[in-house]
DNA sequence: GATGAATGAGGGTTCATTCAT
DNA sequence: AATGAATGAACCCTCATTCAT
C-alpha cells in the first residue's frame, strides 16, 4: 500500500538498465549501431520502447551507458601486475593478459572497434582509447627499458600495433587468427 | 545532330559512373557511410538523384563500386616487387610501400577499414581483405624464410598484425602516430 | 499514529489540488497549454506524476481545475457595483474594474485568452466566456440606457468589443498599449 | 523522353506547395495547429507525408508559408483607401473594408489569431500584427485629427481596439456578433 | 494519499528508391 | 542519358496514462 522506498527504485532502475544495455550491447556488436533500432533493443531486453528514454536521453546516449557499464565490469586488461624486480615477469603478464582479454571478452572488441570508427561524434570513445594506449605505450617503454633494449619507445610501438592488430584481425579473421601461437611466439621472441 | 555513337555513349557512361564513386568515396571517408545520403552524394557529383540508380542498382552497391574502382586503379599496395637475389630488398621494399600507402592514401584507409566494420553484409569487402591478407602474409612468410628466420611464420604474423594495426592507430591518432620513425626501425630491425 | 479524521484528509487533498492547479496555472500561462507537460506539472507543483491523476483524470480536466479555481477565487471582474442612483457611477465602476482585473491579474488573461482559442474541445470555456459576456452587456445596455443612450445596445456592445479588444492586444504588445491613458480616456469620453 | 524543363518543375512546385498551404491553412483554422499533424495536412493535400518536407523543413515552417502566402494573395485589409479631401470617406472607407475582410476572409482571422497565441516562439507573426497595427493606428490618427478630434490618439486607440476585439468575439460567437448593425452603428457614430 | 517505473500510441522527420517526362 | 518530384517505410523520440507497491 504504501510507495516503495528510494531503495527499492533505486534497485528497479538499476535492473531495468542493465537489462538495456545488455540488449544494446550484443545488439551492437551482432549487428552495427546503425543498424540497430531502438524498438530492436527494447525487444531484446523486452522492454518498452518508451522506457529506453527514461534510462538514456538519446540513442547515442546509450554507448556512453555502455562505455560506463564496462568500464565498471573491470576493464580487465589494465590489472596492474607490476614486477618490480623481473621486467621479462611485467611483460609477459601484460601480453598474457592482452591476449586472455581479446579472447575471453572479444565481443567487446568486436563492439568497440566498430563502434569508435561508426561514430564520428564519438570523439569520447576515441578520447578513452587514446588515453589507455598511452597508458599501455608508457608502460610498455619502461618495461622494455628496464629490459635494456636500445630504442626501447619504438620497439614498444610495433609491439603496441601488434596488439592493436589484433583486435582488427580478430574481427575479420575470427579463429583462423592463430591467437594461441602468436601468444607463445611472443613469449619466446622477448625471451619471456 | 548525328547520333551519338556507342562509344560516345560509353565514354559519357563511365565518366558520369566516376564522378559518383569519386563523390561517394570522397564522403564516406569524411562522414561514415551511415551519415551520407545519395542527395549528399547526387550534390558533391554535381548529379541528379535519379542518375545514381542509373548506375547503381543500390546504395550498397556504390560501395562495391567503390571497390572495383580501386583495384582498378592500381592497388598500389600489391606492385610486384620481387627481388629473387636479396630478400631483405624484397621486404624492405614491401614495407616500404606499405608505408608509403598509408601516408600517401591514407583517406583510402580512412574509407576502408571502417566500411569492413560497418557494414556486416558486406562479406564481400572482408572477403577481398582477407585474401589480401593471406596473400601478403605468404609472401612474408617466403621473405622472411629466405632471410633465415627459423619460425617464419609468426614472425610474418606479427609484422602483418603490426603493419594491420597502423591503419588502425592511424585513423584515431592521426599524426600524433610516429610513422616515419616507425619505418626507418623496422627497417633497422630486420637489417634492411 | 492515530489515524487521521475525515476533515484532516479532506484538507490534505484540498491542499495538493491547489498546489497542482496553481503550478499548472503558473506553467500553462508562461508556456503554453501544449507546451507543458504532466510532467513539467509534477515538477513546479512538487508532486509525482501519478498524483495528478488522483485529482483530474486528463490533462484536459486540469483546465476545468484552474476555470474553477479561478471562479471560486472571487472572479473579480464581476463584484457587484450596482449602483441605482447613478448610472455613470456605476459604468465608471465597471470600466474601472476591469482594466484593474486586467492590470493585477495579466497572468489570467493571458492564459485564458489562448486557452479559449487553443483548445476547440473546450467549448465549455467558450460557453463560460459566452455567458459572462452577455452577463456584462446586458449590464452595460442597462447602464447606458438609464444615461440616455438612444442605441444603448450597439454602443454597449462597441464598449464591450473595445474591452475584448484589450486583452488581446494587452497579450502582444505588452507595456506598449497606453492602459492607464485609456482608461482615462474613456472616463472623459462617457462624462463619468 | 527528355527531362522536363526548369519551368516545368517550378510550376509543378508551386501547384503542390500550394497544396499543402491550402490544407494546412484549412486544417489550422478548424483544429488548431497543435491538434493538426502532418499526416492530416498530407492525406487533407492528398499528398505523401514526406513531399511535406520537400517543400518546408519543418512543421513550423508551414506556418511562415501561410502567412506568405497569405500576404501574396492579397492582404486586402491594407487597400490604400486615401482621399485627401473627406476623411470622413477615407474612415467610412477604412472600418468598411475592415468588417468586409473579417466577414470575407473570416477563416484568415480565425487562424492567424490563434496561431498567433498557440506558438509563442513564433514571434514573426506577432512583429507581422504588431506593424499592421502600428500603421493602422496611425493612419486612424490621421484622419481623426483631420476630422477634427481633440484626443485623436485616444480615440483611435478606442476604435482600434475595438476593430481588434471583433475578430477576438467572432471566432467565439460566430454569428451571434451583429457585424452588420454595428458597421451601420459605427458610421453612425462617427458621423460618416 | 503517494510514488515513479512502465507502457504504447502517435508525432515529426529522414531517406532510399521509383517514375513520368 | 538525365532530372527531380513523389512515395512510404522506418526511425527517433515524447508524453498522457496506468499500476504495483
Amino acid at each position: 500500500m504504501s510507495p516503495r522506498t528510494t531503495a527499492q527504485f533505486e534497485e528497479i532502475r538499476l535492473k531495468s538498465r542493465e537489462k538495456i544495455i545488455l540488449a544494446a550491447m550484443e545488439l551492437f556488436s551482432r549487428q552495427t549501431y546503425h543498424n540497430t533500432s531502438i524498438a530492436d533493443i527494447a525487444k531484446e531486453a523486452g522492454v518498452s520502447k518508451g522506457l529506453i528514454y527514461n534510462y538514456f536521453d538519446t540513442k547515442e546516449d546509450i554507448i556512453k551507458g555502455i562505455v560506463e557499464y564496462m568500464m565498471a565490469m573491470g576493464d580487465r586488461i589494465m590489472v596492474e601486475s607490476r614486477n618490480e624486480d623481473d621486467p621479462r615477469q611485467e611483460l609477459r603478464e601484460m601480453i598474457r593478459q592482452t591476449f586472455a582479454f581479446i579472447e575471453e571478452q572479444g565481443h567487446i572488441t568486436r563492439l568497440m572497434v566498430p563502434l569508435a570508427l561508426e561514430i564520428e561524434q564519438f570523439s569520447f570513445i576515441n578520447e578513452i582509447i587514446e588515453e589507455k594506449s598511452k597508458y599501455y605505450l608508457g608502460r610498455l617503454v619502461t618495461v622494455l627499458e628496464r629490459m635494456g633494449y636500445e630504442d626501447a619507445e619504438m620497439e614498444a610501438w610495433t609491439l603496441g600495433l601488434m596488439l592493436d592488430g589484433i583486435p582488427l584481425d580478430y574481427s575479420i579473421l575470427g579463429a583462423r587468427l592463430p591467437i594461441k601461437k602468436l601468444e607463445q611466439y611472443l613469449y619466446k621472441k622477448y625471451n619471456l
